[in-house]
DNA sequence: GAATTTTCGGAAAATGTTTTCCTAAACATC
DNA sequence: GATGTTTAGGAAAACATTTTCCGAAAATTC
């Protein structure tokens, strides 16, 4: 491998005036610019990116915090970004968080020792979590559908209240009054969905009743076994509102081995619009997320936050926190299909 | 952000001594020891990666080359790959394909010019491009179920043709004789199980019709396209095999479309096993892959090639290439569920 | 034609490590 | 007591860049 020693001898010209050719730093003279640009095609020469990180202090790297890369939702999350960080050149390492929450500092530690230029989390931390990295770096963060309120630090994601607002609202509309719930309690979106459904219940003067709400984690098996649950404790509910998809299909399975159809003993609405949702039958109504596209925004904003960062850096030379106050919320939509 | 020369001068001990407590690479006196790691722990000083990496010639990075991180299979190998090189302290960097195989080229000189420590590729490259790829770098390349045979490039996956075969045979012997093939012939994985297919019947002395196959990539839609095709030419297979799960699920969608009853009037078997075959109605019987072993595997055999390598280099400080010889071969099995 | 400004090339410093090469002391052997 | 062998620990080179600073030459102005 040349450097770019070898290139300034071949050239016959300084070290410096490489550099200046190869990064358009400063004007260089069309004849030296020709000696070097044709030693650099001779030797296949490529400026070595450790090298250049080290005295930039930039790695041209992010990191993508994800609880699970096999999960269909986080993938297309995580194709999303890759797609727009690599269009400007910085590449993604994905650090998988698994369940265990607990060594999460762990992982922003590994993140920031290997100087990743910033981090996109997808992966729900507590908001002391959030504050104590804020205060430890000033490394950019964004959240890409982690509804989080947490100053400094900007959101992409879609209105998971209103969302689940019309995914019930639609159920209401359908003529469905008894309408049970299985979400999760342990994430901020489950709260936030099942808020969705407290609200549109209450504004269609629909009461809710406290034996139609359950909970579990979100998958397929648990949103089975909650189905089982639901059905147990002798409740009827017309139409099941799952603020997933996966527990969608779980609970569909549960009612249709219980000798329920589909829709017509019983609705269900489920929420992502995952790859799953169009393959089950009858096909799974849903409310559409642009998950792609959030990944997409995230990594747009968070290159945007690294430049301009690493422009104010140069200018001001200081360490301020170039904290955007940015929230960018993505359009949702119901997609009807066959399950209500 | 301390460095070691301010360790050093805090602890009142050289910069030789610091990085010898931090590696361990010669035995330093208790008392400097304890001198060096309090200043440590005051000044919580992590040794810069970046430094490590230009000297060490070592970036603790493997990149992992995919078709798409969307999809269900990628996904599940890549989370294989990042359990195990997490744990051995590897980052991983992802380098998303689509379908754009003509710039692989340039994939390849993206993750070599990041310097990555080695390279798992998930995705299709010619023998040619691999040929290539070697004569160019000593970079410890492994392919992770993709079946092609390169002198010098380990494999690690599932004996494709023996699976197929197993999937055909399992259709054979539960007496079905006018069996469907729907595969890609533009991958290898295709055609080694259309291999299998072939072989089965063959065995088992049945007459391969030429209307029986057809192709088409590997996706839901795709399947059922080629399902609809194949009925259009009136074969009447009673069974059909689909080289992929998402194949299979498109190809019963159409046969459910059509009125055909799934197993009474035709039966499927895909392979893969992944998400979706569990949660159709019925269930897809479809030949397993351990694929998140697959993942973890070639991680596995990635990192000692690249430890390997860098002792050798260490030693002899020649560059001979430390060429592997070897195919990891998993198991895979048959899965019965409800579609044959 | 002289004075002033602009342009451009080169030397050297800086980035944060590891490692090689020394020196000097401690220890063992004869 | 003299000599050889370990061993601890420091100075400096090496890694491959970018960037600052400086000086020389060229271009512009009066």
């Amino acid at each position: 491998m040349p450097n770019i020693k070898m290139i300034a001898r071949k050239a016959g010209v300084s070290i410096s005036t490489v550099s200046r050719v190869m990064n358009g730093s400063k004007p260089v003279s069309p004849d030296l610019q020709k000696r070097v640009y044709d030693a650099v095609q001779q030797m296949n020469y490529k400026p070595n990116s450790i090298a250049r990180s080290l005295i930039l202090k930039k790695t041209n790297l992010i990191g993508v915090v994800v609880p699970d890369v096999s999960n269909s939702f986080h993938a297309q999350l995580l194709s999303g970004i890759e797609e727009v960080t690599a269009q400007a050149d910085y590449g993604v390492m994905i650090c998988n968080v698994y369940r265990n929450m607990k060594q999460q500092q762990k992982y922003f530690n590994l993140m920031l020792e290997r100087h990743v230029d910033g981090i996109i989390l997808l992966h729900e931390n507590t908001i002391e979590e959030l504050n104590e990295f804020q205060k430890m770096t000033n490394t950019p963060l964004v959240l890409a559908s982690v509804p989080l309120e947490v100053p400094g630090i900007p959101f992409v994601g879609i209105d998971e209240i209103s969302a689940a607002y019309d995914a019930v609202t639609h159920l209401i509309e359908k003529g469905h009054q008894e309408i049970g719930l299985i979400y999760g309690d342990c994430t901020a979106l489950g709260i936030l969905r099942k808020e969705g459904y407290e609200k549109a219940m209450r504004d269609h003067g629909l009461t809710m009743k406290e034996e139609y709400l359950t909970q579990c984690p979100c998958s397929v098996d648990h949103g089975y076994q909650a189905m089982e649950q639901l059905l147990c404790t002798g409740a009827h509910p017309t139409a099941v509102f799952c603020v997933s998809d996966e527990m969608a299909v779980g609970a569909m399975d549960c009612a249709y081995d219980k000798g329920l159809r589909v829709p017509e003993d019983i609705s269900f609405i489920g929420f992502d619009d995952i790859e799953i949702s169009q393959v089950v039958r009858p096909r799974l109504t849903t409310i559409h997320q642009p998950i792609k596209d959030i990944g997409k925004e995230a990594a747009r904003l968070l290159i945007e936050m690294i430049e301009k960062k690493s422009r104010s850096m140069k200018h001001s030379g200081g360490d301020q926190a170039a904290s955007e106050e940015s929230r960018i919320i993505l359009k949702h939509s119901l997609v009807e299909r066959g399950t209500v």
